[in-house]
RNA sequence: GGGCCGUUAGCUCAGCUGGUAGAGCAGCUGACUCUUAAUCAGCGGGUCGGAGGUUCGAAUCCUCCACGGCUCACCA
Protein backbone atom coordinates (compact mmCIF):
# COMPACT_ATOMS: atom_id res chain seq x y z
CA UNK A 1 0.00 0.00 0.00
CA UNK A 2 1.55 2.98 -1.24
CA UNK A 3 0.73 6.30 1.41
CA UNK A 4 0.62 9.43 -0.41
CA UNK A 5 0.49 12.93 1.83
CA UNK A 6 -2.65 14.55 0.70
CA UNK A 7 -2.96 16.41 3.36
CA UNK A 8 -0.29 19.27 3.79
CA UNK A 9 0.52 20.39 7.01
CA UNK A 10 -0.49 23.87 6.05
CA UNK A 11 -4.46 22.22 5.67
CA UNK A 12 -3.85 20.89 9.22
CA UNK A 13 -3.15 24.16 10.60
CA UNK A 14 -5.62 25.93 8.41
CA UNK A 15 -8.57 23.21 9.65
CA UNK A 16 -7.31 24.21 13.40
CA UNK A 17 -7.74 27.73 12.96
CA UNK A 18 -11.05 27.50 11.48
CA UNK A 19 -12.38 25.24 14.09
CA UNK A 20 -11.61 28.14 16.35
CA UNK A 21 -13.70 30.68 13.78
CA UNK A 22 -13.89 31.92 10.73
CA UNK A 23 -12.49 35.22 11.02
CA UNK A 24 -11.35 37.37 9.62
CA UNK A 25 -8.31 36.40 10.40
CA UNK A 26 -4.97 38.54 10.97
CA UNK A 27 -1.47 36.37 10.58
CA UNK A 28 1.10 38.72 11.80
CA UNK A 29 4.98 37.98 12.13
CA UNK A 30 7.56 39.97 13.28
CA UNK A 31 11.31 39.75 12.92
CA UNK A 32 14.05 41.79 14.98
CA UNK A 33 16.13 44.03 12.59
CA UNK A 34 18.89 43.87 15.17
CA UNK A 35 21.46 42.42 12.12
CA UNK A 36 21.20 40.65 8.96
CA UNK A 37 18.00 38.85 8.36
CA UNK A 38 18.52 35.41 8.18
CA UNK A 39 17.07 31.95 6.26
CA UNK A 40 15.95 31.25 9.68
CA UNK A 41 13.75 34.11 9.89
CA UNK A 42 12.59 33.49 6.47
CA UNK A 43 10.84 30.59 7.80
CA UNK A 44 8.63 32.94 10.16
CA UNK A 45 6.86 34.71 7.22
CA UNK A 46 6.78 31.54 4.67
CA UNK A 47 5.03 29.64 7.31
CA UNK A 48 2.91 32.37 7.74
CA UNK A 49 2.51 33.04 4.23
CA UNK A 50 1.85 29.21 3.47
CA UNK A 51 -1.15 29.20 5.97
CA UNK A 52 -2.43 32.35 4.69
CA UNK A 53 -2.37 30.68 0.69
CA UNK A 54 -4.36 28.01 2.34
CA UNK A 55 -7.34 30.32 4.54
CA UNK A 56 -7.48 32.16 1.32
CA UNK A 57 -8.09 29.79 -1.01
CA UNK A 58 -11.13 28.78 1.63
CA UNK A 59 -12.49 31.56 1.12
CA UNK A 60 -11.52 33.43 4.65
CA UNK A 61 -10.71 36.64 5.18
CA UNK A 62 -7.88 36.80 6.02
CA UNK A 63 -4.57 39.36 5.93
CA UNK A 64 -1.10 38.94 6.33
CA UNK A 65 1.16 41.40 8.54
CA UNK A 66 4.70 41.61 8.94
CA UNK A 67 6.00 43.97 12.70
CA UNK A 68 9.40 45.37 12.02
CA UNK A 69 10.62 45.61 15.56
CA UNK A 70 12.37 48.33 14.63
CA UNK A 71 11.97 49.89 18.31
CA UNK A 72 13.77 47.38 19.89
CA UNK A 73 16.73 48.96 21.28
CA UNK A 74 20.51 47.50 20.34
CA UNK A 75 21.52 45.06 22.85
CA UNK A 76 25.05 44.87 22.33
CA UNK A 77 27.88 45.54 19.65
CA UNK A 78 27.43 42.36 17.76
CA UNK A 79 30.48 40.86 16.00
CA UNK A 80 29.76 42.68 12.55
CA UNK A 81 29.47 46.16 14.11
CA UNK A 82 32.13 48.89 14.77
CA UNK A 83 32.59 49.04 18.64
CA UNK A 84 33.42 52.76 18.61
CA UNK A 85 30.70 53.75 16.25
CA UNK A 86 27.91 51.27 18.07
CA UNK A 87 29.17 50.89 21.93
CA UNK A 88 27.28 54.20 22.55
CA UNK A 89 24.20 53.48 21.08
CA UNK A 90 23.49 50.31 22.79
CA UNK A 91 19.74 50.44 24.89
CA UNK A 92 18.99 53.02 21.71
CA UNK A 93 15.90 51.82 19.23
CA UNK A 94 17.00 50.56 16.55
CA UNK A 95 14.69 52.87 14.37
CA UNK A 96 16.95 55.92 16.29
CA UNK A 97 20.74 56.01 15.39
CA UNK A 98 22.88 55.62 12.05
CA UNK A 99 23.46 52.51 9.87
CA UNK A 100 26.74 50.68 8.90
CA UNK A 101 26.62 52.11 5.71
CA UNK A 102 25.39 55.31 5.53
CA UNK A 103 23.03 54.90 3.09
CA UNK A 104 19.70 54.18 4.78
CA UNK A 105 17.43 56.58 7.22
CA UNK A 106 18.32 54.03 10.41
CA UNK A 107 20.37 51.18 11.85
CA UNK A 108 17.30 49.24 11.35
CA UNK A 109 16.08 50.12 7.80
CA UNK A 110 20.02 48.70 6.76
CA UNK A 111 18.46 45.40 7.50
CA UNK A 112 15.57 45.81 6.67
CA UNK A 113 15.45 47.16 3.19
CA UNK A 114 17.03 44.27 1.88
CA UNK A 115 14.74 41.64 3.49
CA UNK A 116 11.53 43.36 2.60
CA UNK A 117 13.24 43.59 -0.87
CA UNK A 118 13.58 39.86 -0.78
CA UNK A 119 9.72 39.36 0.39
CA UNK A 120 8.83 40.82 -2.76
CA UNK A 121 10.77 37.57 -4.78
CA UNK A 122 9.44 35.09 -2.52
CA UNK A 123 6.07 36.65 -3.94
CA UNK A 124 5.15 37.07 -0.32
CA UNK A 125 2.93 39.99 0.11
CA UNK A 126 2.68 41.45 3.62
CA UNK A 127 1.47 44.52 4.96
CA UNK A 128 4.13 45.87 6.83
CA UNK A 129 3.62 47.71 10.05
CA UNK A 130 7.16 49.34 12.00
CA UNK A 131 7.33 49.03 15.39
CA UNK A 132 8.20 52.36 16.07
CA UNK A 133 5.45 54.26 13.41
CA UNK A 134 2.95 52.05 16.03
CA UNK A 135 4.33 53.59 18.94
CA UNK A 136 5.04 57.28 17.33
CA UNK A 137 1.35 57.34 16.07
CA UNK A 138 -0.06 56.18 19.58
CA UNK A 139 -1.77 53.09 18.26
CA UNK A 140 -0.98 51.19 21.43
CA UNK A 141 -1.47 53.98 23.95
CA UNK A 142 -4.71 52.17 25.00
CA UNK A 143 -2.47 49.14 25.75
CA UNK A 144 0.33 50.65 27.51
CA UNK A 145 -2.21 52.79 29.97
CA UNK A 146 -3.54 48.82 30.52
CA UNK A 147 -0.52 47.70 30.68
CA UNK A 148 0.96 50.51 33.47
CA UNK A 149 -2.60 50.08 35.57
CA UNK A 150 -2.20 46.04 35.18
CA UNK A 151 1.59 46.27 36.52
CA UNK A 152 1.00 44.33 38.73
CA UNK A 153 -1.29 41.56 37.22
CA UNK A 154 1.74 41.48 34.58
CA UNK A 155 3.90 40.61 37.50
CA UNK A 156 2.08 38.21 39.24
CA UNK A 157 1.65 36.17 35.83
CA UNK A 158 5.63 36.62 35.30
CA UNK A 159 6.14 35.09 38.57
CA UNK A 160 3.77 32.07 38.13
CA UNK A 161 4.64 31.21 34.61
CA UNK A 162 8.72 31.54 34.70
CA UNK A 163 8.95 31.80 38.98
CA UNK A 164 10.76 35.20 38.48
CA UNK A 165 10.13 37.94 40.98
CA UNK A 166 10.02 41.80 39.38
CA UNK A 167 11.72 44.21 40.76
CA UNK A 168 9.52 46.57 43.19
CA UNK A 169 10.65 48.75 40.73
CA UNK A 170 9.79 47.30 37.56
CA UNK A 171 6.87 48.52 35.17
CA UNK A 172 6.28 46.50 31.64
CA UNK A 173 7.23 50.16 30.22
CA UNK A 174 10.55 51.37 29.40
CA UNK A 175 11.03 55.08 28.51
CA UNK A 176 13.36 56.33 26.42
CA UNK A 177 15.55 58.51 28.10
CA UNK A 178 15.77 62.15 26.62
CA UNK A 179 19.19 63.12 27.90
CA UNK A 180 20.92 59.75 26.71
CA UNK A 181 18.33 57.85 24.51
CA UNK A 182 18.59 54.75 25.83
CA UNK A 183 14.97 52.93 27.45
CA UNK A 184 17.73 50.20 28.91
CA UNK A 185 17.83 50.73 33.03
CA UNK A 186 14.88 53.85 32.67
CA UNK A 187 12.86 53.44 35.38
CA UNK A 188 9.21 54.60 35.53
CA UNK A 189 8.01 56.95 38.17
CA UNK A 190 4.74 57.87 37.44
CA UNK A 191 2.40 58.35 34.78
CA UNK A 192 -0.67 60.12 33.77
CA UNK A 193 -3.53 58.12 31.83
CA UNK A 194 -4.77 62.11 30.61
CA UNK A 195 -2.15 63.47 29.64
CA UNK A 196 -0.69 60.44 27.92
CA UNK A 197 2.96 60.82 29.63
CA UNK A 198 5.34 58.40 31.53
CA UNK A 199 7.73 60.19 34.07
CA UNK A 200 11.18 58.71 34.45
CA UNK A 201 14.52 59.02 36.11
CA UNK A 202 17.49 57.28 34.32
CA UNK A 203 21.22 55.44 35.58
CA UNK A 204 22.51 58.33 33.23
CA UNK A 205 21.01 61.01 35.58
CA UNK A 206 18.65 62.35 33.49
CA UNK A 207 14.82 62.20 34.54
CA UNK A 208 12.31 63.85 32.70
CA UNK A 209 8.72 62.69 30.99
CA UNK A 210 8.06 61.10 27.78
CA UNK A 211 4.92 60.56 25.54
CA UNK A 212 3.23 57.34 25.15
CA UNK A 213 3.46 58.31 21.77
CA UNK A 214 6.84 56.93 20.68
CA UNK A 215 8.74 57.64 24.18
CA UNK A 216 8.97 54.17 25.19
CA UNK A 217 8.35 50.61 24.59
CA UNK A 218 6.44 48.01 26.41
CA UNK A 219 8.96 45.52 27.49
CA UNK A 220 9.26 42.53 24.81
CA UNK A 221 6.72 39.83 27.23
CA UNK A 222 4.50 42.50 27.42
CA UNK A 223 4.93 44.01 23.78
CA UNK A 224 4.02 41.02 22.22
CA UNK A 225 0.67 40.47 23.46
CA UNK A 226 -0.33 43.92 23.06
CA UNK A 227 0.27 44.06 19.22
CA UNK A 228 -1.84 40.77 19.42
CA UNK A 229 -4.68 42.91 21.21
CA UNK A 230 -4.63 46.41 19.00
CA UNK A 231 -4.39 44.90 15.51
CA UNK A 232 -5.65 42.50 16.21
CA UNK A 233 -3.72 39.31 15.63
CA UNK A 234 -5.36 35.60 15.59
CA UNK A 235 -2.70 33.88 14.17
CA UNK A 236 1.06 33.99 15.13
CA UNK A 237 4.04 31.91 14.07
CA UNK A 238 7.04 32.02 16.39
CA UNK A 239 10.46 30.49 16.89
CA UNK A 240 10.15 27.52 19.40
CA UNK A 241 12.66 29.46 21.92
CA UNK A 242 9.02 31.52 22.50
CA UNK A 243 7.03 28.28 22.51
CA UNK A 244 8.27 26.54 25.69
CA UNK A 245 6.22 26.51 28.50
CA UNK A 246 7.19 29.68 30.33
CA UNK A 247 8.00 31.00 27.61
CA UNK A 248 6.84 34.56 26.03
CA UNK A 249 3.61 32.85 24.36
CA UNK A 250 2.39 31.76 27.40
CA UNK A 251 2.98 34.96 29.72
CA UNK A 252 1.66 36.40 26.41
CA UNK A 253 -1.07 34.50 26.03
CA UNK A 254 -2.62 35.34 29.82
CA UNK A 255 -1.33 38.95 29.46
CA UNK A 256 -3.53 39.61 26.31
CA UNK A 257 -6.39 37.84 28.42
CA UNK A 258 -6.07 39.41 31.66
CA UNK A 259 -4.85 42.88 30.87
CA UNK A 260 -5.51 43.68 27.34
CA UNK A 261 -8.85 42.10 27.62
CA UNK A 262 -8.46 40.10 23.68
CA UNK A 263 -8.17 35.99 22.68
CA UNK A 264 -4.33 35.72 22.37
CA UNK A 265 -3.45 34.19 18.57
CA UNK A 266 -3.40 30.64 17.48
CA UNK A 267 -0.08 29.89 17.84
CA UNK A 268 2.14 28.11 15.12
CA UNK A 269 5.43 26.97 16.32
CA UNK A 270 8.23 26.38 14.24
CA UNK A 271 11.73 24.86 14.48
CA UNK A 272 14.54 26.40 13.24
CA UNK A 273 16.47 26.23 10.28
CA UNK A 274 20.07 24.87 11.30
CA UNK A 275 23.16 25.60 8.89
CA UNK A 276 24.79 22.57 8.19
CA UNK A 277 28.36 22.21 8.77
CA UNK A 278 29.12 25.95 9.70
CA UNK A 279 27.04 25.96 13.53
CA UNK A 280 23.87 27.26 13.75
CA UNK A 281 22.32 30.38 13.02
CA UNK A 282 22.59 33.52 15.48
CA UNK A 283 22.65 36.85 14.29
CA UNK A 284 24.48 37.85 17.54
CA UNK A 285 27.37 35.45 16.62
CA UNK A 286 27.54 36.91 13.07
CA UNK A 287 27.33 33.47 11.69
CA UNK A 288 24.84 34.40 9.60
CA UNK A 289 23.45 33.88 6.00
CA UNK A 290 20.92 36.73 4.81
CA UNK A 291 17.87 35.78 2.42
CA UNK A 292 18.72 38.63 0.22
CA UNK A 293 22.52 36.62 -0.36
CA UNK A 294 20.89 32.91 -0.49
CA UNK A 295 18.27 34.37 -3.17
CA UNK A 296 21.26 35.34 -5.40
CA UNK A 297 22.21 31.71 -5.04
CA UNK A 298 18.61 29.74 -5.10
CA UNK A 299 15.46 30.86 -6.82
CA UNK A 300 13.21 31.96 -4.86
CA UNK A 301 10.61 29.20 -5.20
CA UNK A 302 13.50 26.46 -4.45
CA UNK A 303 13.91 28.44 -1.03
CA UNK A 304 9.80 28.37 -0.60
CA UNK A 305 10.38 24.64 -1.26
CA UNK A 306 12.59 23.81 1.07
CA UNK A 307 10.56 25.25 3.68
CA UNK A 308 6.95 24.49 2.76
CA UNK A 309 7.64 21.27 2.18
CA UNK A 310 9.33 19.97 5.67
CA UNK A 311 6.41 20.61 8.33
CA UNK A 312 6.69 23.33 10.89
CA UNK A 313 7.81 21.29 14.03
CA UNK A 314 10.64 19.81 12.19
CA UNK A 315 14.15 20.91 11.96
CA UNK A 316 15.83 21.89 8.84
CA UNK A 317 19.26 21.53 7.74
CA UNK A 318 20.64 23.51 5.47
CA UNK A 319 23.72 23.38 3.40
CA UNK A 320 24.26 25.78 0.81
CA UNK A 321 27.33 23.45 -0.74
CA UNK A 322 27.08 20.53 -2.90
CA UNK A 323 23.68 19.75 -0.86
CA UNK A 324 22.09 22.90 -2.17
CA UNK A 325 22.47 21.03 -5.69
CA UNK A 326 20.30 18.47 -4.55
CA UNK A 327 18.05 20.76 -3.28
CA UNK A 328 17.71 22.44 -6.57
CA UNK A 329 17.71 18.75 -8.25
CA UNK A 330 14.89 17.31 -6.01
CA UNK A 331 12.72 20.53 -6.82
CA UNK A 332 13.21 20.35 -10.69
CA UNK A 333 12.48 16.49 -10.11
CA UNK A 334 9.37 17.10 -8.01
CA UNK A 335 8.27 19.62 -10.75
CA UNK A 336 8.97 17.39 -13.92
CA UNK A 337 7.42 14.52 -12.22
CA UNK A 338 4.68 16.25 -10.76
CA UNK A 339 5.36 14.39 -6.97
CA UNK A 340 4.37 16.78 -4.33
CA UNK A 341 2.34 18.67 -5.99
CA UNK A 342 0.85 20.18 -3.10
CA UNK A 343 3.89 21.71 -1.52
CA UNK A 344 5.29 22.81 -5.25
CA UNK A 345 1.84 24.63 -5.79
CA UNK A 346 2.37 26.29 -1.83
CA UNK A 347 5.69 26.69 -2.52
CA UNK A 348 4.39 28.98 -5.71
CA UNK A 349 6.10 26.68 -8.15
CA UNK A 350 3.02 27.42 -11.12
CA UNK A 351 4.70 30.50 -12.45
CA UNK A 352 8.00 28.77 -12.36
CA UNK A 353 9.62 28.48 -15.91
CA UNK A 354 11.43 25.34 -16.30
CA UNK A 355 14.59 26.03 -18.32
CA UNK A 356 15.13 21.91 -19.40
CA UNK A 357 19.23 22.43 -18.23
CA UNK A 358 19.81 20.34 -14.96
CA UNK A 359 21.27 22.99 -12.35
CA UNK A 360 24.27 20.70 -11.60
CA UNK A 361 25.42 20.86 -15.50
CA UNK A 362 24.57 24.44 -15.97
CA UNK A 363 26.98 25.26 -13.10
CA UNK A 364 29.44 23.16 -15.76
CA UNK A 365 28.61 25.13 -18.73
CA UNK A 366 29.13 28.66 -17.26
CA UNK A 367 32.21 27.51 -16.35
CA UNK A 368 33.04 26.83 -19.64
CA UNK A 369 31.57 29.55 -20.86
CA UNK A 370 33.83 31.40 -18.76
CA UNK A 371 30.85 32.87 -16.93
CA UNK A 372 29.36 34.51 -20.04
CA UNK A 373 26.19 34.31 -19.85
CA UNK A 374 25.44 34.46 -23.88
CA UNK A 375 28.55 31.90 -24.29
CA UNK A 376 26.88 29.58 -22.35
CA UNK A 377 23.22 29.93 -24.14
CA UNK A 378 25.75 29.10 -27.24
CA UNK A 379 26.67 26.08 -25.94
CA UNK A 380 23.83 24.49 -24.79
CA UNK A 381 22.23 24.69 -28.25
CA UNK A 382 25.28 23.35 -29.10
CA UNK A 383 25.10 20.81 -27.08
CA UNK A 384 21.15 19.99 -28.06
CA UNK A 385 19.68 21.45 -25.28
CA UNK A 386 16.18 22.28 -26.18
CA UNK A 387 16.83 26.09 -25.11
CA UNK A 388 13.18 27.84 -25.32
CA UNK A 389 12.90 30.66 -23.18
CA UNK A 390 16.85 32.03 -23.14
CA UNK A 391 15.89 34.59 -21.01
CA UNK A 392 14.65 31.87 -18.35
CA UNK A 393 17.99 29.91 -18.75
CA UNK A 394 19.81 32.69 -18.28
CA UNK A 395 18.53 33.81 -15.48
CA UNK A 396 19.32 30.40 -14.00
CA UNK A 397 22.69 30.77 -15.02
CA UNK A 398 23.05 33.57 -12.89
CA UNK A 399 22.20 31.41 -10.18
CA UNK A 400 25.15 29.18 -10.94
CA UNK A 401 27.56 31.57 -11.38
CA UNK A 402 26.79 33.26 -7.74
CA UNK A 403 26.50 29.57 -6.31
CA UNK A 404 30.25 29.07 -7.71
CA UNK A 405 31.81 32.03 -6.76
CA UNK A 406 30.16 31.76 -3.22
CA UNK A 407 29.52 27.93 -1.99
CA UNK A 408 30.54 25.76 -4.63
CA UNK A 409 33.18 23.48 -3.12
CA UNK A 410 36.58 23.04 -4.88
CA UNK A 411 35.95 19.81 -6.63
CA UNK A 412 33.38 21.21 -8.51
CA UNK A 413 35.34 24.43 -10.01
CA UNK A 414 37.50 24.54 -13.01
CA UNK A 415 39.16 26.99 -15.34
CA UNK A 416 40.46 26.51 -18.81
CA UNK A 417 44.51 27.74 -18.07
CA UNK A 418 45.91 30.47 -20.52
CA UNK A 419 49.37 28.54 -20.64
CA UNK A 420 49.98 24.55 -20.17
CA UNK A 421 49.69 23.92 -16.25
CA UNK A 422 52.48 23.36 -14.94
CA UNK A 423 50.90 19.79 -13.59
CA UNK A 424 50.82 18.77 -17.40
CA UNK A 425 54.31 18.14 -16.68
CA UNK A 426 53.25 14.98 -15.17
CA UNK A 427 52.03 13.05 -18.32
CA UNK A 428 53.32 9.85 -19.33
CA UNK A 429 54.68 8.76 -22.56
CA UNK A 430 51.39 7.06 -23.17
CA UNK A 431 49.21 10.08 -22.55
CA UNK A 432 51.25 12.79 -24.69
CA UNK A 433 51.29 10.14 -27.70
CA UNK A 434 47.16 9.79 -27.18
CA UNK A 435 46.95 13.93 -26.79
CA UNK A 436 49.23 14.42 -30.26
CA UNK A 437 47.15 11.98 -31.66
CA UNK A 438 44.10 13.88 -30.77
CA UNK A 439 45.86 17.21 -32.01
CA UNK A 440 45.80 15.73 -35.59
CA UNK A 441 42.22 14.03 -35.53
CA UNK A 442 40.55 16.42 -34.47
CA UNK A 443 38.41 18.13 -37.75
CA UNK A 444 36.09 21.45 -37.79
CA UNK A 445 32.48 21.03 -37.20
CA UNK A 446 33.31 18.05 -34.95
CA UNK A 447 30.43 18.27 -32.36
CA UNK A 448 31.13 17.16 -28.64
CA UNK A 449 29.99 13.15 -29.07
CA UNK A 450 32.07 13.00 -32.06
CA UNK A 451 35.10 14.26 -29.91
CA UNK A 452 34.12 11.88 -27.14
CA UNK A 453 34.01 8.71 -29.54
CA UNK A 454 37.38 10.05 -30.92
CA UNK A 455 39.10 10.17 -27.27
CA UNK A 456 37.99 6.57 -27.15
CA UNK A 457 39.14 5.22 -30.06
CA UNK A 458 42.40 7.32 -29.95
CA UNK A 459 42.76 6.28 -26.32
CA UNK A 460 43.11 2.39 -27.54
CA UNK A 461 45.35 3.46 -30.10
CA UNK A 462 47.25 4.96 -28.04
CA UNK A 463 48.24 1.81 -26.02
CA UNK A 464 46.31 3.70 -22.70
CA UNK A 465 45.27 0.93 -21.12
CA UNK A 466 42.13 3.05 -19.39
CA UNK A 467 40.01 5.46 -21.31
CA UNK A 468 40.35 7.64 -17.65
CA UNK A 469 43.83 7.71 -18.77
CA UNK A 470 42.97 9.87 -21.95
CA UNK A 471 40.58 12.38 -19.88
CA UNK A 472 43.01 12.26 -17.46
CA UNK A 473 45.44 14.07 -20.02
CA UNK A 474 43.27 15.80 -21.44
CA UNK A 475 42.09 17.36 -18.14
CA UNK A 476 45.82 18.73 -16.97
CA UNK A 477 46.22 20.03 -20.30
CA UNK A 478 43.96 22.42 -20.28
CA UNK A 479 42.78 22.81 -16.45
CA UNK A 480 45.73 21.64 -14.99
CA UNK A 481 43.70 18.93 -12.80
CA UNK A 482 42.99 15.61 -13.01
CA UNK A 483 39.31 16.16 -13.65
CA UNK A 484 36.79 18.06 -15.21
CA UNK A 485 33.57 18.64 -17.23
CA UNK A 486 32.80 16.25 -19.90
CA UNK A 487 35.85 16.01 -22.07
CA UNK A 488 33.85 15.78 -26.06
CA UNK A 489 31.27 18.54 -25.50
CA UNK A 490 34.36 20.60 -23.10
CA UNK A 491 36.86 20.27 -25.96
CA UNK A 492 34.00 21.12 -29.08
CA UNK A 493 33.14 24.28 -27.01
CA UNK A 494 37.35 25.90 -27.19
CA UNK A 495 38.42 27.77 -29.81
CA UNK A 496 39.79 25.30 -32.37
CA UNK A 497 42.68 26.73 -33.00
CA UNK A 498 43.79 27.12 -29.08
CA UNK A 499 42.85 23.58 -28.68
CA UNK A 500 45.33 21.75 -31.25
CA UNK A 501 48.29 24.24 -29.97
CA UNK A 502 47.84 23.01 -26.43
CA UNK A 503 47.27 19.37 -27.13
CA UNK A 504 50.58 19.39 -29.37
CA UNK A 505 52.63 21.04 -26.35
CA UNK A 506 51.07 19.17 -24.14
CA UNK A 507 51.71 15.84 -26.24
CA UNK A 508 55.19 16.50 -26.90
CA UNK A 509 57.68 14.36 -25.29
CA UNK A 510 59.36 15.33 -22.16
CA UNK A 511 61.88 16.85 -21.95
C1' G B 1 15.94 20.43 35.48
C1' G B 2 11.51 22.04 32.04
C1' G B 3 9.78 22.05 26.81
C1' C B 4 9.77 20.50 21.77
C1' C B 5 11.50 17.39 17.84
C1' G B 6 13.70 13.10 16.20
C1' U B 7 15.31 7.62 16.21
C1' U B 8 12.35 3.48 9.43
C1' A B 9 17.46 0.23 3.78
C1' G B 10 24.79 2.11 3.84
C1' C B 11 23.09 7.77 3.46
C1' U B 12 18.89 11.56 3.22
C1' C B 13 14.12 10.94 4.25
C1' A B 14 8.54 9.61 3.03
C1' G B 15 4.94 6.62 5.18
C1' C B 16 1.80 8.49 11.64
C1' U B 17 -7.07 9.36 10.59
C1' G B 18 -3.85 1.04 12.35
C1' G B 19 -4.35 -3.81 7.49
C1' U B 20 2.67 -8.17 7.48
C1' A B 21 7.31 -1.30 4.75
C1' G B 22 8.55 2.99 0.19
C1' A B 23 11.49 6.90 -2.74
C1' G B 24 16.02 9.22 -4.08
C1' C B 25 21.12 8.53 -3.75
C1' A B 26 24.86 4.81 -2.76
C1' G B 27 25.80 -0.67 -3.91
C1' C B 28 25.56 -4.93 -7.35
C1' U B 29 24.38 -6.81 -12.61
C1' G B 30 23.80 -5.71 -17.81
C1' A B 31 23.73 -2.19 -22.21
C1' C B 32 25.68 2.22 -24.59
C1' U B 33 33.65 2.58 -27.50
C1' C B 34 30.78 6.56 -22.19
C1' U B 35 33.89 10.40 -16.37
C1' U B 36 32.55 14.91 -14.61
C1' A B 37 26.52 12.90 -8.73
C1' A B 38 26.02 10.63 -17.30
C1' U B 39 21.70 7.71 -19.57
C1' C B 40 18.73 3.20 -19.84
C1' A B 41 17.19 -1.69 -17.84
C1' G B 42 17.24 -4.90 -13.66
C1' C B 43 18.58 -6.72 -8.62
C1' G B 44 19.57 -7.12 -3.61
C1' G B 45 18.95 -4.59 0.86
C1' G B 46 15.14 -2.93 6.89
C1' U B 47 13.70 -7.84 14.10
C1' C B 48 10.53 0.37 11.38
C1' G B 49 15.66 2.66 18.83
C1' G B 50 14.08 -0.86 23.24
C1' A B 51 10.23 -2.93 26.53
C1' G B 52 5.27 -3.38 27.75
C1' G B 53 -0.05 -2.30 26.57
C1' U B 54 -4.78 -1.65 23.44
C1' U B 55 -6.32 -4.55 19.02
C1' C B 56 -8.25 -10.02 14.97
C1' G B 57 -4.04 -6.99 13.34
C1' A B 58 0.71 -1.56 15.39
C1' A B 59 6.22 1.76 11.92
C1' U B 60 1.34 3.96 12.73
C1' C B 61 -2.54 4.60 19.06
C1' C B 62 -1.14 4.50 24.77
C1' U B 63 2.72 3.97 28.77
C1' C B 64 7.66 3.65 30.31
C1' C B 65 12.89 3.58 29.01
C1' A B 66 17.36 4.63 26.05
C1' C B 67 20.00 7.61 22.73
C1' G B 68 20.50 12.17 19.74
C1' G B 69 19.35 17.30 18.46
C1' C B 70 17.51 21.94 19.55
C1' U B 71 15.41 25.26 23.04
C1' C B 72 14.18 27.70 27.84
C1' A B 73 15.64 28.74 32.69
C1' C B 74 19.34 36.70 32.40
C1' C B 75 17.04 39.81 28.36
C1' A B 76 14.03 40.22 24.45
Amino acid sequence: MVHVRDRHWAEEIADEILKQGRGPHEISTGISPSGEIHIGNLREVITADVVYRVLKERGVEVTLDYVADNFDPLRKVYPFLDASVYTGHIGKPLSEFPCPCGGHPSYAAHFLEPFLASLERLRIKVKVHFADQMYKSGLLVPQIIQALRGRDAIARILHECTGRHVEPEWSPFNPICGTCGRMTGTLVAGFSERDKTVDYTCPCGGRGTVSMRGGGKLTWRVDWPARWARLPVTIEPFGKDHATRGGSYDTGALICREVFKAPPPFPVTYEWISFKGKGELKKSKGNILSVHRMLEVVPPEILRYMIVKTRPMRSIGFDPGLPLLALVDEFDDAASRGRDPRALQLAGADQFTPVGVPFRHLVNVVQMADFDLDQAVVILKRNNYPVADAAALKERAGYAIRWLREFAPPEVKFSVERTLPAAASGLDGGQRAFLARLASALRPGMNGEAIHALVYDLAKEAGLEKATAAFEAIYLAFLGQPKGPRAGWFLAFLERDFTIARLREAGRAAA
